[in-house]
RNA sequence: GCCAAAUUAGUUCAGUGGUAGAACAAGGCACUCGUAAUGCUUAGAUGUAAGUUCGAUUCUUACAUUUGGCACCA
């Protein structure tokens, strides 16, 4: 997708554009006040304030032709340069620009203001020369925002729109737009039957059809697999606990909004969990541990229940109910760096194998004055910070720092992504955390025999499985690897009465291989058959005659493929099974 | 949760203040077919609850769910 932000002369264009449709409200809606209109990724939006009215989609239309009219009256944008005082006179009527202009430093910062005709905007540029350059732009969606992004401020609207230097640009570019949506996971998870939702069981809780299941249980065993290779040792723990441990953790005092609320049986109190860590520092306190010992590593496909905000639920993408390919580690500091190192190392391989090229790393450290929000200790921030920027840089990694966005415990690495529709998300994590042992009191015995407390990496390689099916059926579209489809295979014969004896036999040597086959023996024409098994973006669709019968071959189609090969029988099997091995 | 919008058959979509229409899917019958849709036929739907009305799927309200954003995402 184009980065409009990236594109200095689109950006220009862009936000000049966001001019040009405030012009327009303030045109149909004279008592509108303005906050902020940048370029964003997708083009640009504006923030306003329209007091007791409302702007609906279908007033876009409306404000479209009013930037269309404004644009053909092609007046020049011309930009002044004002003194803070100045400034300040200027919008004295309007509490967003005053704002803005309040917390400006005039040493620092040219205060300056763009005109075009009868409308003057607080900006600092840059513009297009005149606003005949914007034609070809079209508004996209309407939203509330709250302003400065604070909940418990008022409510904005927010128009969102987009503008290019040519029609062709524009269309092209709604084009992608409708293409994104047709691999979003929601359409792609209904169309092939992987899961769904439904009202009375609940919202945020998604089931998963027999395919969703196959595709979950490949991915649980893929990963599991890649984690006993590195001598993680998986465990089962219940999807609830005692509240008791959520007040050790601290989760219950930081995070209760975010919990199912708590039942109470017996004169005990629950909470359906919301994450694994505690559940797994038990069982590190289940049994002490030598400095041999480590690192330790436990992992599970863990369940974990948590109370997302209605309107935060997104197919299987975020969810109320939800599955993490979850592990700690537990270290000594000096094995830090190897652990990270191999965890990332995890990441990678698993990515190239999976075939994702989409993705980049987010470094999130601490706010060094944000003092409340993260654990005191500098010493400690600054060397785990130090440990992953060398470990990254070691393995030739580029990421991105995010100041501030680090858990309160620890720094930690993000793998982001964009879905098909809306805004990144978190695929893989990896976290660094100072904090949680030593709440659970946990120990191991080093060489000189003193009790020193493990350092604990949290880590999901997958994040959660829902999560990672969402983003895998929209970076496919759908159209899954061998070893993940749910049917690899497709058997047509070319006439029931002729032939089905031979495609059995194919069908039971297929399946005695474990490969998931499906025998097509409904009346039906061939080539509505290989239209349907298309559709399905089942991967391979074989169909057995005369030809294949009598020669003990069989022929097959590869999904989206128009080509034919007819081998033998055993060679098939063979390059099936190689191909799921290597994980194609 | 907040600001909006949407909700019609299993699915995708029409439509109307007065008997709700189609395509695909499903069932039945015929066709017996060599790589993207054989023909005929049958059954099947207005999210829930109130209100306005002689009459509501259509208008109003509430609720539920979904969608686009915002906020949130340990």
């Amino acid at each position: 997708m184009l980065n409009i932000k990236e594109n200095e002369d689109l950006s220009k264009l862009n936000h000049s554009c966001a001019h040009l449709l405030a012009q327009a409200v303030k045109h149909l809606y004279p008592h509108a006040k303005f906050w902020v209109g940048p370029v964003i990724e997708e083009g640009f939006y504006y923030d306003i304030d329209l007091g007791e009215d409302v702007i609906k989609e279908e007033d876009l239309p409306k404000i479209e032709k009013e930037m269309k009219k404004i644009s053909k009256d092609g007046k020049r944008i011309v930009r002044h340069e004002l003194t803070k005082e100045e400034a300040l006179e200027m919008f004295k009527d309007d509490k967003y620009k005053l704002d803005l202009i309040s917390r400006m430093d005039e040493n620092e910062v040219v205060i300056s203001c763009y005109t075009q005709g009868d409308f003057t905007d607080l900006c600092r540029g840059p513009h297009v020369d005149t606003v005949k350059e914007l034609k070809y732009f079209k508004l996209l969606k309407v939203s509330g925002a709250y302003w400065k992004a604070d909940s418990n401020n008022k409510m904005l609207q927010r128009i969102y729109g987009i503008c290019f230097r040519s029609e062709e640009d524009l269309n092209n570019h709604l084009k992608e737009l409708e293409d994104q949506k047709n691999r979003d996971h929601r359409k792609i998870g209904k169309e092939l039957d992987i899961f769904f939702m439904n009202d009375l069981v609940g919202k945020g809780l998604p089931m998963y059809l027999p395919n969703g299941y196959i595709i979950w249980e490949q991915l649980e065993n893929y990963i599991k697999m890649k984690e006993r290779k590195l001598g993680y040792q998986h465990v089962l723990t219940p999807p609830l606990g005692n509240v008791e441990l959520y007040k050790t953790s601290g989760h219950w005092e930081h995070y209760q909004e975010n919990m199912f609320p708590k039942m109470e049986v017996e004169g005990e109190e629950f909470v359906l969990r919301p994450m694994n860590c505690p559940h797994h520092m038990m069982i590190y306190a289940n049994s002490i541990h030598s400095y041999r010992d480590l690192p330790i590593r436990i992992g599970e496909i863990a369940r974990d229940c948590r109370f997302e905000a209605s309107g935060a639920l997104k197919g299987i993408e975020r969810t109320r109910s939800f599955c993490q390919n979850d592990a700690h580690l537990f270290v000594t500091p000096e094995q830090i760096e190897s652990e990270f190192s191999s965890v990332v190392n995890l990441i990678l391989e698993s990515y190239r194998e999976l075939n994702i090229t989409n993705y980049h790393f987010e470094l999130s450290l601490r706010d060094p004055e944000d003092k409340v929000k993260y654990h005191k200790d500098d010493k400690m921030w600054d060397m785990a910070e130090d440990t992953l920027r060398r470990v990254l840089n070691n393995l030739g990694i580029s990421y991105v720092e995010k100041i501030g966005e680090a858990a309160f415990y620890g720094p930690k690495l993000d793998v982001q992504v964009k879905p098909a529709v809306g805004n990144e998300i978190t695929i893989s994590t990896c976290q660094l955390d100072f904090c949680l042992p030593a709440k659970f009191n946990l120990t191991y015995v080093d060489k000189d025999g003193s009790k020193k407390t493990p350092v604990v990496l949290h880590r999901a390689v997958f994040g959660s499985i829902d999560r990672f099916i969402a983003y895998y059926l929209e970076e496919t579209k759908g159209a899954l690897p061998l070893w993940l489809s749910p049917v690899q295979i497709n058997i047509i014969p070319v006439n029931n009465d002729y032939h089905l004896d031979y495609a059995n036999e194919i069908l039971n040597k297929l399946r005695e291989n474990d490969i998931r086959t499906e025998l097509d023996m409904r009346e039906e024409k061939l080539g509505y058959k290989i239209r349907e098994a298309q559709t399905r973006k089942i991967p391979y669709t074989l169909v057995l005659g005369n030809n294949e019968r009598d020669n003990n071959t069989v022929t097959y189609r590869k999904y989206g493929e128009e080509s034919t090969t007819t081998i033998e029988t055993d060679k098939f099997i063979e390059m099936i099974n190689n191909q799921i091995k290597e994980y194609k």
